[in-house]
Formats: structure tokens, C-alpha cells, sequence
DNA sequence: CTGATTTGACCTAC
DNA sequence: GTAGGTCAAATCAG
């Protein structure tokens, strides 16, 4: 907070030095134009921060009553599961999605019986997600209005509302930290617009069997329905990867970092066990860190998808498999200032991870 | 050249 | 039979 502070702070100089010298705006554009983008600048960040920090704050209390409520019941394993990562949405690096990590979960009939409820026609921007007992009335509430057909495997979806972009390609679907394919669009009947069907990017090289649907509102055309089915079972995500509520968030305070903070996505995608007591489950990154300790310099982001996040022997190629040799710092450093939308650098830090691992296992055979 | 997107055809649940 | 979901060939973009 004092870092925003001084952010304002700076801000708020700048403008003086302007104002100061305004009456030589006709001799030095430059100057000015230059000045009008650092107090942009400055106030764009604090804005930033400020936004996250009241996602934190938020999704902090949310969490934490959710989980006094008694949800957390063998039966409500899938709710939280899928609160991560797909439902706790990241967004795209500019701002106007900063004004917006406004999420609501519209429906989702847990296999337990319970059901993130949708208000379909009464979303507000300010909603958090509701976790409540299905209502049998209303099954599902994105077609409540309707006669819609409803599929068996339904019950498998989620879906988000999220603001769709206002300007440059009003058509791209919101960033959510994972990379996607599109492999369909089609009309709906009874929705003005298309719908567009994406499946996760490695779904063949992890099998990972994640879709999501984007559907934008017919009564808000700026803001997409995302509706999001099965769990990523790759380890790869277009940020950082994401699994554990960060302790300082758990405890209701923004991360604190020097210089440029990773995107919000990275933080709030959480892993809360059902049970009663919220225990963090060991990401590769706390491998990494117990067995290389020092080298993650505390930063404790997350892994994508919960199967990553068990680190504990997780098959496949989404487990902790690190040999002894590997440059920790070097794949660190790539992870946190891969930029936050390029899936190349993840792919790059992937595969460069994928090829040292081949290479040991060839040397110690 | 490779990977992503588009789009008509096909499959499947209802 | 209808509509939502997926496939896959053609096309596009980097």
C-alpha cells in the first residue's frame, strides 16, 4: 500500500511540474506529451493496484466464508475445483479489465447437488461468485428463460460472465490464463450472437480435456458468457501458472513486490482443499523450493490446473520433474517475466524443461 | 512451413 | 427432426 501510495504520490507531482509549466505548452509538445504519458502511466498503476486489491480482498472474504458455511464436504470437492482456475478469471493486461474483475458463476450443477447459481438476467457488476444449493426449479439458469435444450453432460459446466474488451478486437475472447484453440463457432437459436468453441491448445500432447464456450450477451454486447467445461490436465498456461493462494493473500493483503506484479490471474487462482482446514498443497513450485531452496525468491506462484498442483506424484508430463541439474533461476526468471499473454514463452520454458528432462534420464540411463 | 482459425458437414442428445 | 457440439478440410497468418 505504500508503494500506491507513492505511486499517487508521484503521480500527483507530475501534474504539478505540468501545470507549472503549462504556459510553454505551444514550444514544447514533446515535453508535454511525454509528461501526459508518465501521469498515465503512474495512475494506471495505482489503479491496477487497486483493483487487485480489492479482488483480493474479496476473494479473500469470499473464500473464507464459503469455506466457514460447511461447503467443504467430500461432495463439494468439484465446487472448488472448479473455482480453480478457470472460474477465478485473469483477463488481458489492459486496464479497462482492470476495472473488472467482475465474475459471476452462472450456473453449475455440482455433482453433489449443489449448484453455483446463475442470476442470468440479474448480474451486476459488483457480484463475487455465489456458491448455493441448487434450485430445482431453474437447472440452469444461463437458459432459464428459455425452453433450451440441456445436454447429459451439463453438469459439468461453469460459466463466467466477464467484460469483453471495448475497443481493438471487440471479437477476442477474454484472456484467462490458459491458452486455447478455437475449433468451432455456430449460431444459436434465441442468441443474436454466435457462439465460439475453444478447447485447451495441448489438449493432445496432455490430453488435457478443457473447453470453454464465449458466448456474448445478447442484452450486454460487452460482456462474454464463458462457460467453461472440464479441468485442465496440462501444466501449461499462456501467464504463469497458477494453484495456491499466495499467504499473504490468505490473509487479506496484496501480495507485495517490487517493481511490476505478475497478473492478478497468477495470484487468484487458488487450490482450497474441502476440508475444514484450508492446508496448501504443495505446487512444483514448493518442490522447487524445498529441494532448491533460495532459488524461488519466496515468489510462490501456481500451478495451472488442480492435477498440477497435486505434486505429489502426479503422472504424466504435468508432475514435478525437475532433474537435479536443472537451472532453476533461469526458469524462474523466464516464468515471471514471460510478459502475460504470450503462450510461446510458455510453450519455450515447457519444452526447454521437457528436453532437460529427457536428457537426464538419458544420462542416468 | 507450421499452427491457428473458419466453416460446412457430421454426430449425438433430446 | 431439431439444435448444440465437434470434426476436419480449406484457408489464413506469422
Amino acid at each position: 500500500m505504500e508503494e500506491t501510495r507513492g505511486l499517487i504520490l508521484h503521480g500527483c507531482k507530475l501534474a504539478e511540474v505540468l501545470e507549472e509549466n503549462l504556459l510553454n505548452l505551444a514550444n514544447e509538445p514533446d515535453f508535454f506529451l511525454r509528461s501526459c504519458d508518465e501521469i498515465i502511466g503512474a495512475f494506471s498503476r495505482v489503479k491496477d493496484r487497486l483493483s487487485r486489491e480489492v479482488v483480493h480482498r474479496q476473494f479473500d472474504i469470499r473464500t473464507q466464508e464459503w469455506l466457514r458455511s460447511g461447503a467443504g464436504t467430500s461432495t463439494d470437492n468439484r465446487a472448488m475445483d472448479l473455482l480453480n482456475p478457470q472460474a477465478i478469471l485473469g483477463h488481458s493486461s489492459s486496464s479497462a479489465y482492470h476495472d473488472a474483475y467482475r465474475l459471476e458463476l452462472v450456473g453449475h450443477q455440482m455433482a453433489g447437488g449443489r449448484d453455483v447459481e446463475g442470476g442470468a438476467d440479474g448480474w451486476r457488476g459488483d457480484m463475487w461468485p455465489e456458491i448455493k444449493p441448487m434450485d430445482a426449479s431453474n437447472p440452469s439458469p444461463w437458459t432459464a428463460s428459455s425452453k433450451r435444450r440441456r445436454r447429459k453432460d451439463e453438469a459439468d459446466k461453469i460459466a463466467v460472465r466477464v467484460p469483453a474488451p471495448q475497443m481493438g478486437n471487440l471479437d477476442l475472447p477474454p484472456e484467462d490464463g490458459f491458452t486455447w484453440r478455437k475449433y468451432g463457432q455456430k449460431e444459436i437459436l434465441g442468441y443474436k450472437h454466435p457462439r465460439s468453441y475453444y478447447r485447451c491448445t495441448h489438449q493432445k500432447f496432455y490430453q488435457c480435456p478443457a473447453k470453454k464456450q464465449v458466448q456474448r450477451l445478447d442484452e450486454d454486447f460487452y460482456t462474454f458468457e464463458v462457460t467453461y467445461r472440464g479441468n485442465h490436465m496440462c501444466n501449461i498456461t499462456s501467464t504463469a501458472p497458477s494453484a495456491t493462494i499466495p499467504p499473504s493473500v490468505e490473509h487479506g493483503t496484496i501480495p507485495q513486490t517490487t517493481g511490476m506484479q505478475p497478473p492478478v490471474s497468477q495470484w487468484l487462482s487458488i487450490e482450497v482443499k474441502p476440508s475444514p482446514v484450508v492446508e496448501a498443497t504443495p505446487t512444483i513450485f514448493d518442490t522447487l523450493a524445498f529441494r532448491y531452496p533460495g532459488t524461488m525468491g519466496g515468489a510462490r506462484p501456481s500451478s495451472c490446473g488442480n492435477l498440477a498442483a497435486g505434486g505429489s506424484g502426479s503422472a504424466g508430463p504435468s508432475g514435478p520433474r525437475f532433474p537435479d541439474y536443472q537451472p532453476v533461476a533461469e526458469f524462474a526468471d523466464a516464468m515471471f517475466n514471460s510478459g502475460s499473454s504470450s503462450n510461446n514463452s510458455m510453450e519455450l520454458i515447457f519444452s526447454s524443461i521437457d528436453e532437460n528432462w529427457d536428457t537426464a534420464r538419458e544420462k542416468k540411463h
